[in-house]
RNA sequence: AGGCACGUAGCCCAGUGGGAGAGCGCUUCCUUGACGCGGAAGAGGACGGCGGUUCGAUCCCGCCCGUGCCUACCA
């Protein structure tokens, strides 16, 4: 900063700065330190890309955090890492494949994943440069990757541990099928669309055997009748009570039936009567269990029908569903076609509707693991906020199914299970075996499918930390502090993760989770990479700054709501930053000596004021910090140092620091340095860069090497000062209304004016004021009018707690404008006083409301009483004298 | 179907049981020695609708309308 440039230009600081704080290894948490502690864990961006919008937004407020921690002195960690992320890095690495006209297939597995690594080392890379041209202070020293040897050496070891608990198993169920991904899916995958989807109901006769009409039902998914066994109807439903028993013919393929009565029909809806395929449907599964009826599976993984479909084999199901129809109709079987609405689930990847699919697949047990998440909630241990979300939460984990973990997918952990080809049996194994642990025999094939990428995630906050293994880092840093993140995987990832936390170490992995604001485009839809509606954040940096971006988005996100971005909103921040870099500008022109702040008494008013209202926003910011108002506090920051700050306290300033007294201009300047200082560390957590690159040129004595391990402001008592704020406020308003006047009255800006006070009984400092009216309002003269006394024919503004500040017309003003405006004001003064008037009249408000309110109502009264009267006044002198 | 949010200035959003706010945009003015990525002064709002609680409601409660999100085995 030797040279000081009219803007802040960010990019040579950013680099300066971060390379300085690597350099130092300010971001390394070192386990030994003493004292207290802070640690959060990162939650890993997927290597699927570049980050968005959203992990700006993510990691901005983690990096205050981490931060804030740091420069309160505690020993702070933040683990960094980047997931694996199966399914959607291995779509994404076959979709650039397909670009060459390569098919995972033709290159084999092993090829294949080499791919894969090839695609992480790139973009994990590119992930971590964004987060370090961001500011992130991760401790980069201890980067991870959920495949790294360690971490899967803890889902190995997850795996093994549930399995002997019996809470890993394999099962044969109805799952999530993607007949794209040609995987099975987790019920959390599946994605419900919102309202259904345009689709039709279908009323299908299935006729009796003994020549009877038989039984009309209806569905959604014709194609499925080649499945059913069986058509179920509800005990109770009087219309059907004959057919309980009975059989009747599944057309098409000519197969009898039972109908067997099951109390999960609904009798209101289409028929009463259900048709089950047991193999098709999740709940058709369980009903056909409950009463024999075998599974018939009539669909291939890529979702074509099987040769179990007879004449339909080999067709896909949309077509299959189209012919089906026609074939119904044809045969006088289709009673009825109406349009419906019609839920449907898609791949959470690539959109393909998913198919229910009876297949063997392994699952986690999951009630046992909710029991400690649900209690850990319930009795206040863990915190979620916003709080809305603990009922999300609860809710999902007091339902909780079965999590189905084994993926068709080549990329992703192993599941560490060996078939043996001789006696059959499964051999569990932490580490890879060479023989069955069964039968000795060694024909041992090792399963081909991998685990869920939530299996390794839900392990993060100490797999990172070096589980199994107790190691000194999972000592000194497990349980983390709060887990920052978005709502949208709290079923995913949060829970999870306490359900391990919970399972694997006994204890809640984190204490609070804060979920971030959802960053939305202007048109409402969230930023995502699939939709590629996300601005590059490397780009919004370039043209803005990363102090600029991370301050924006803090302040643009409300709590717990979601924020809608554009590039151009960064002009927030980048305004910000430069006028913080002006003020710093100023100050740092004035001077390289480095003056300590003067005994009290050499300070001015305004310098008493700015610090007094300094020591507030202080203890504002730090509180907003501790409850995570991370909005708020950055809103108060920018109120507090452009709008008083700069707007005033360096006005006001300029007249000690320009005037003749050399004590008062050093106490001003000591003032302004004083409080940069304390301002660039309030704002380091938000604006790293802008922050460090000011303070480390700030001619002052330095508590430490770097703002960002200078302790954070606490306030300080000894500098509050109620009647400097006071005083140094009414000037302020005075200030105001004079400038008020001269605008309404059109007095040139360069005019040089006169103004009278008749100051209010209360106004104290008042009279100190002249100086300052000069040099910000253009006052030639001010003249005290003694008590009582009231002009006449001069307009006039009253100032709360002030009095009145009168102005000579001089003849520069339209008299026929000041006269409108008087009317203006006295009409709203009129209305106002009629309000309060009418309030004070009223008996029951006397009575019941608290006397301070009402003494509040009074005072206004009498003030909005003796405003009235004024105007009043001089609009009769006004009238009589134009 | 149920649940949860939200509905405040033209736009995007803060906010509080007793006098409606910031940012952007808009109008007028200002090249005054930190900053035009600036400064000064303004205009602009029945705080979604209807009831209720209260001396008093934009704020608390209920219902309704609208928007968004989440959950659900209605074929």
């Amino acid at each position: 900063m030797a040279e000081l440039s009219k803007t802040y230009d960010p990019p040579g600081v950013e680099q300066r700065w971060y390379r300085y704080w690597l350099q130092e290894r300010y971001f390394h948490a070192d386990e030994n330190a003493p004292g207290p502690r802070f640690s959060i864990v990162i939650p890993p961006p997927n290597i699927t890309g570049s980050l968005t919008m959203g992990h700006v937004l993510n990691n901005t407020l983690q990096d205050i955090l981490v931060r804030y921690h740091r420069m309160r002195g505690e020993v702070t960690l933040w683990m960094p890492g980047t997931d694996h992320a199966g399914i959607a890095t291995q779509n994404v690495v076959e979709r650039s494949l397909a670009a060459e006209g390569i098919s995972r297939h033709q290159l084999g597995r092993e090829q294949f994943l080499r791919r894969v690594w090839a695609w992480r080392e790139r973009y994990g890379r590119t992930i971590l440069e964004q987060l370090q041209r961001l500011g992130c202070s991760c401790d980069w020293e201890r980067e991870r990757f959920t495949m790294d040897d360690g971490l899967s050496r803890a889902v190995r070891e997850v795996f093994v541990r549930l399995y002997e608990k019996g809470l890993v198993y394999r099962g044969h169920r109805i799952i999530h099928w993607c007949p794209r991904c040609l995987t099975a899916l987790s019920d959390e995958e599946a994605i419900v669309t919102e309202g259904g989807e345009a689709g039709s109901l279908w009323h299908i006769r299935y006729p009796g055997e003994d020549g009877g009409p038989g039984v009309v039902v209806a569905t959604t998914r014709p194609e499925t009748m080649l499945g059913d066994t069986g058509v179920a109807v509800h005990p109770a439903d009087d219309r059907y009570r004959g057919l309980v028993g009975k059989r009747v013919i599944l057309p098409l393929v000519d197969r009898r039936i039972p109908v067997v009565a099951d109390t999960v029909v609904d009798p209101e809806f289409g028929t009463g009567a259900v048709k089950v395929p047991p193999a098709r449907d999740a709940n058709d599964f369980e009903i056909a269990q409950r009463h024999g009826l075998p599974p018939l599976c009539v669909i291939d993984p890529e979702g074509r029908i099987n040769e179990n479909g007879g004449a339909y084999a080999g067709l896909d199901r949309v077509e299959a569903r189209r012919r089906i129809v026609a074939d119904l109709e044809q045969r006088g079987l289709l009673v009825r076609t109406e349009l419906y609405r019609v839920p449907v689930r898609r791949c959470q990847r690539c959109d393909t509707v998913i198919e229910p699919y009876l297949s063997d697949q392994w699952f986690v047990r999951m009630a046992p693991l909710a029991r400690p998440g649900i209690e850990a909630v319930r009795s206040g241990k863990l915190r979620l906020i916003p709080e809305r979300w603990t009922g999300v939460y609860l809710n999902w984990l007091e339902n909780i199914r079965d999590w189905c973990i084994s993926r068709q997918l080549w990329w992703g952990h192993r599941i560490p299970v060996w078939y043996c080809g001789d006696c059959g049996a499964q051999t569990v194994a932490r580490t890879d075996p060479d023989r069955c642990a069964h039968c000795g025999s060694a024909r041992i094939a090792q399963d081909p499918d991998v685990l869920d990428t939530w299996f390794s995630s839900w392990l993060w906050p100490f797999s990172t930390m070096g589980w199994p293994d107790q190691t000194p880092t999972l000592r000194r840093f497990y349980p983390t502090d709060v887990l920052i993140t978005g709502a949208d995987i709290i079923f995913f990832w949060v829970a999870r993760m306490v359900m391990a936390g919970y399972e694997f170490l006994g204890e809640c992995p984190f204490r609070t989770v804060y979920f971030n604001a959802i960053v939305r485009d202007l048109q409402g839809r969230k930023m995502s990479k699939s939709l590629g509606n996300s601005p590059d954040p490397l780009e919004v940096i370039d043209a803005y700054g990363a102090d600029a971006l991370r301050f924006t988005v803090v302040a643009l996100a409300p709590p717990g709501e979601d924020l809608r971005f554009a590039p151009e909103k960064t002009e927030l921040g980048r305004n910000f930053a430069n006028k913080i870099w002006n003020a710093a500008r100023f100050a740092l022109r004035l001077g390289a000596d480095s003056p300590g702040l003067p005994e009290d008494s050499e300070l001015s008013l305004p310098d008493r004021w700015i610090l007094s209202r300094l020591q507030r926003v202080i203890g504002e910011t730090r509180a907003a910090l501790e409850n995570f108002r991370f909005q708020e506090a950055a809103m108060g920051l920018y109120r507090f140092l452009w709008h008083e700050f700069c707007d005033w306290y360096v006005e006001f300033s300029k007249l000690a620091l320009y005037g003749e007294d050399r004590k008062a201009a050093q106490a001003a300047r000591a003032t302004l340095l004083f409080a940069l200082d304390r301002l660039m560390r309030l704002l380091h957590p938000f604006m790293p860069f802008l922050t460090e690159e000011i303070w480390q040129a700030l001619p002052i004595a330095k508590p430490a090497r770097s703002v960002m391990i200078a302790p954070y402001p606490e306030p300080e008592s000894e500098w509050n000062d109620p009647e400097a704020e006071a005083i140094v406020g009414r000037w302020v308003e005075l200030v105001r209304a004079v400038r008020n006047l001269r605008s309404e009255l059109g007095i040139p800006p360069a005019a040089q004016i006169r103004v009278r006070i008749a100051p209010a009984r209360d106004a104290g400092g008042v009279e100190l004021v002249e100086p300052y009216l000069r040099a910000l309002a253009r006052v030639s003269a001010v003249e005290r009018l003694p008590d009582g006394r009231q002009p006449v024919g001069e307009p006039f503004g009253t100032v709360e707690g002030v009095g009145e500040v009168y102005m000579p017309l001089q003849g520069v003003a339209d008299v026929a404008e000041v006269r409108a405006r008087i009317e203006r004001d006295l009409k709203k003064v009129a209305a106002q006083l009629r309000a309060t008037e009418a309030k004070l009249g009223r008996q029951d408000f006397l009575e019941k409301a608290p006397p301070d309110v009402v003494e509040k109502e009074r005072l206004r009264a009498a003030q909005l009483g003796g405003r009235r009267d004024a105007l009043t006044r001089h609009l009769q002198s006004l009238s009589g004298g134009a």
